[in-house]
DNA sequence: GACCGTGGTTACATCTTGTTACAGAAAAGT
DNA sequence: ACTTTTCTGTAACAAGATGTAACCACGGTC
């Protein structure tokens, strides 16, 4: 979990709610940023890391529900819809397009506060692209140790060797996540956000090259370890490891 | 994402309810499994792969907000509350302690599959019953000793014996649960997540491979135990055995 | 423009795992 | 006890996944 609050944005064309639900939740400690048109709302996620979206659905000019479409498909930030109607099929368009949760109006602000920390608690459980690089950050694992800020990865004996910033980057997406199976598709992803192709074999390449460096016999890896049908994981102990 | 299907447990204590929603997840292309009681739940829990729990909040004996605690502090599953109660209160109150979703009775079943979908692909993105590794757990048993986070087995020497993938989880799920008797569906489920083809005999080949590497004569097997008719059971005795 | 490092693609050897087949073992039937 | 049926062990095979050398395109340098 974060140490920092988490920063949230409610968008609701209706002055009252939208500024009576941001104090409410800057009362229980979270920053809130408001917006009243899909369009404003666009315009502070760009300029703001935004942790959740809260939503409402009917708002004249551009839908709710298209932001929300757009919000999910780019993977930005988790939604909780706001709706007015009661009626069913609204709420389950809004959970299928791909919300993460919503709240019919009139709601209990409790109840919304709760929603959202519930949802809070499952995404930043585990951290959405990259967090931003700690000063002088080190990462420590078998040996080996990673400046972040400089990208210089030295060996025990403070022997520097170098690494290409594809290596870099994915050593550093390891060493945040030890422990953890990431498949290929995932890494390709947090290493260069790039979508597969459809025979890519990209990160096989990668991993075998990061393999040649670190591991002290690439035939039988202790570090980055295949997982069969599921991608790989990283085995070593890392310490100094960043709160993320 | 996984390719196999998420398996649901479905608890509760009204048959109808139960088995009416069991079929209809089914016939969405969801593997079902369906406890009457908490105390059957966290049989079904031990013994299979579970994705996510939909979990009825009043019942006889064990209460279900006490199996939701249970179940988020474990990280073992998410959980979708049902709740008759329509007051605020109760639906705060399960997500407080952490439920991710909750239903009122009596509740669609298309906006509880909605739900459900929700609720799994905010939770499989990144891989789920990856529970915490324990740092630098150990599993020792019969002179051998298997370092969970290294996925690494070494004999009584310290000579590491390469395990693959498959070999790894067949062993550690044996080793979670000693002496349990396990069928071959719960064997494939708690090692692949995988349903069982028609004459799926791919358990009782990894188990063959198994056991080649870890019995002393594999011929007269000591550890892994044929229970005719019913499965496999570990028998060696386990110790520093994992939270699970 | 030649040179170089990087990283994606291709190709092929190798490894892993599921399937099949058949022999043997255990239970059930007679 | 003998036969039949069912289940299990495992060798052999095949499909699919992975490791990696080799190749090439691209962008940056000099």
């Amino acid at each position: 979990m974060s140490n920092t609050a988490a920063h949230i944005l409610v968008v609701d064309d209706n002055r009252d709610i939208r500024e009576q639900l941001g104090r409410y939740l800057q009362k229980n400690g979270l920053r809130v940023s408001l917006a009243e048109s899909a369009a404003e709302a666009r315009k502070v996620l760009a300029a703001a890391a935004i942790d959740l979206v809260v939503l409402d659905v009917m708002m004249p000019g551009e839908d709710g529900l298209s932001l929300c479409r757009h919000l999910v498909e780019a993977g930005s930030a988790p939604v909780i819809l706001l709706t007015a109607m009661a009626e069913e099929t609204d709420r389950i368009v809004g959970l299928e397009i791909g919300a993460d949760d919503y709240v019919t109006k009139p709601f209990n602000p409790r109840e919304l506060l709760a929603r959202i920390k519930a949802v809070l608690r499952r995404t930043t459980s585990l951290p959405p692209k990259q967090a931003k690089v700690q000063e002088g950050e080190m990462l420590h694992f078998d040996g080996w140790a990673l400046n972040v800020a400089r990208r210089e990865l030295r060996d025990a004996n403070g022997v520097s060797v170098a690494l290409s910033s594809g290596e870099y980057q994915l050593l550093l997406t390891f060493l945040r996540r030890p422990g953890m199976v990431l498949s290929r598709d995932q890494l390709l992803d947090l290493t260069s956000g790039r979508a597969p192709a459809v025979f890519d074999r990209s990160i096989d390449n990668q991993v075998s090259r990061l393999r040649r460096k670190i591991e002290e016999d690439p035939k039988t890896p202790k570090l980055i370890i295949t997982v069969w049908g599921g991608g790989y994981t990283f085995a070593g102990k890392v310490s100094g490891a960043a709160t993320q």
